[in-house]
DNA sequence: TAAATTTGTAACATATTTTATTACAGTATG
DNA sequence: CATACTGTAATAAAATATGTTACAAATTTA
């Protein structure tokens, strides 16, 4: 299973860029993704603590874009909402005495940096902007 | 939480290229991954499905490989092992009656297209026998 | 200043996926 | 014919992701 934090948080934040001037609740952005505010708020708690967005409490509260759409990435907000790309690992740790074993978790890491560089270096060419005037 | 299905396959194949004129046991490779020997006979029961090893029932039984590592490419282990890359889709519908909500999946499936075709290019550039040989 | 609305966050519940275990029929070997 | 394997189903356990409820704190506006 793979966690839907990097789709949510790019329909935030293409939500976001669409209403430039307006604080949105998370009740509304809610409404667009179909999911439930309290986690719309823990995705927006991560942004915050990035610099992408502000937010104000109280009556006609809400959240809004901090930084310019232009020049914020898809990489930053991979980066953001996932560790790194990866085709993942065996759970258990492999047996040590075997020559295999070993050394596999430190082959598929070299395997995997080569492809988040690869990923990176795609999403780092795309801004929000790029992505929200497709809609 | 990403599945090791591909780590898991990656490793037997491994062992398979390492010892080619041996049926392995279930048992002995699940024993090098620290892993449930049924867990193995299933990713062997997907190798096999690919015609990529062969195994043989009974006492002294196990399996090998059937194709030359040359030629096989982690990009076809990938294939086997995992749908498709990606970052993910928020789990519910979103709202059809957002323009952001109606689109979003759709945009992002392109975008999960070109990590794939990039990340597939990479993966073809790589043999079994070249990923094998590195230990 | 009181009512209304919103964020922030904790605590807990449910759902889904991944991994593990048990069991056993079937097959080949020696 | 005993042994040691594969193949597969059924079930359980663990891990992760998502959902819900609750409420304090903040801010607006009447």
């Amino acid at each position: 299973m793979i966690s839907g934090k990097f789709a949510i948080t790019i329909h935030i934040l293409t939500l976001l860029h669409k209403f430039p001037n307006d604080y949105l609740s998370s009740e509304y952005i809610a409404g667009s993704i179909n999911l439930n505010p309290v986690l719309v708020r823990k995705e927006i708690a991560n942004l915050k603590a990035h610099h992408i967005v502000e937010s104000k409490e109280g009556k006609n509260g809400g959240t809004k874009l901090a930084v310019n759409a232009a020049e914020l990435t898809l990489k930053q907000i991979f980066e953001m909402t996932f560790e790194t790309i990866g085709l993942g690992f065996a759970k258990n740790q492999p047996n040590p005495d075997c020559p295999v074993g070993k050394n596999i978790n430190q082959h598929l890491e070299v395997l995997y940096s080569e492809m988040n560089q690869n990923v990176s270096k795609q999403l780092e060419g795309i801004s929000l902007e790029d992505f929200s005037n497709q809609f």
